[in-house]
DNA sequence: TGGCTGCATACATGCAGCCTGTATGTTACC
DNA sequence: GGTAACATACAGGCTGCATGTATGCAGCCA
């Protein structure tokens, strides 16, 4: 038994936390978030029901933490597909394809579409969300359709759609049909302006 | 003290199980399942934990039970509102209507497109489903767009669609937003087609 | 500059309360 | 007398907290 490396608190905090984050993502998308219990976690991140109670004020902060990672990785990819020398449509059409692509990473969906939700309710999520997904794809619609009083409802129930097609593939649907169905969607909602 | 009326135990198990079943509903729609403890329901219901027990394997099971008298509700709602003397299109539109109407009583929102879903996992969730809403819709879709492969994606980005505006007017939206904007989205994809 | 002292931070452990599901006991129907 | 419909008691597990311990850290003094 070695006496451990002298390690700064900073060190210490950081690698615990990112355990007990990791341990827990990979429990919640297997098992779900209500069927995990803190002492699996804790187990699999190798340190105590102390330290995580430390770091995070009860169970659902743990999730809290997961989700903003995984909001904070899609937003990424959404943002590097759509770069600003895109005009509307183009910007619109690549950040759809790259919502779906982010959003197939393994656990995801479960993560931000059905056990976020279910804990945190949905108008949570959605500000969890704002500066996300559902965000640019608001501002991408206002840009091409204006700001009437139906462009924001639009908004919203093309998000929906966006993520039943995320959940689709990720639970086995046909990729390709929910793409397509998806970008058709987009394609008639905006056709008639703008070119 | 009145010696209690006769009864059968028929009449017996069902005011068990209805007054069961309806408390669970009211605590399940106001405080959410998973922070719906049986004692709660059982003191709510006026009987005991091994009444709900006797009737019902688990706690889950309760919820099913909520759940399928929702959905029947729901089924019959539409299919009043959709008889069979309308053609493919007035069916369509009079059948969206009557979902969002239906999803509009109180809580309904929260059993079908939350709690439900989180507990049971969409898959199950469509199955139960599987006579009412979802599959309406897509009949309706492919009798007017015939059945190519893009044909089930639309309906279920479709239906994702209806929930949102569904669980966004049931949580304060713009109900006449959201029922323009359903229409509308409904309008684009299906033009075109058949007149 | 280096060591010592006091404090804060990062954990570890034990406990109280609650909840679920089951097993066993009792009452009402048949 | 037997069975279905309950009622009650119990076991196990889980969450959150309270208390205890060790490790890093900051100031002080020499």
């Amino acid at each position: 038994m070695q006496p451990r490396a002298r390690r700064s608190n900073d060190e210490r905090s950081a690698t615990t936390r990112q355990a007990l984050v990791s341990a827990s993502r990979a429990l919640f998308v297997e098992k779900g978030y209500a069927q995990t219990s803190t002492p699996e976690v804790v187990a699999a991140a190798a340190v105590t029901r102390g330290a995580l109670y430390h770091h995070f004020e009860d169970k659902q902060a743990l999730l809290r933490a997961v989700l903003e990672r995984e909001f904070a990785e899609l937003r990424r990819a959404i943002d590097q597909a759509t770069p600003p020398a895109l005009d509307a449509r183009e910007a619109l059409i690549a950040g759809s394809l790259a919502y779906l692509d982010a959003m197939a990473v393994p656990g995801r969906t479960r993560l931000l579409l059905v056990d976020g939700p279910a804990v945190f309710g949905h108008a949570e999520m959605m500000a969890l969300d704002e500066a996300s997904a559902a965000g640019s794809l608001r501002e991408g619609l206002a840009a091409l359709l204006g700001d009437g009083p139906l462009v924001p409802a639009l908004a919203s129930l093309l998000s929906a759609a966006f993520d039943r097609a995320a959940l689709a593939i990720s639970t086995g649907g046909d990729a390709k049909a929910y793409r397509a169905a998806m970008l058709a969607l987009i394609e008639r909602v905006t056709a008639g302006v703008g070119r």
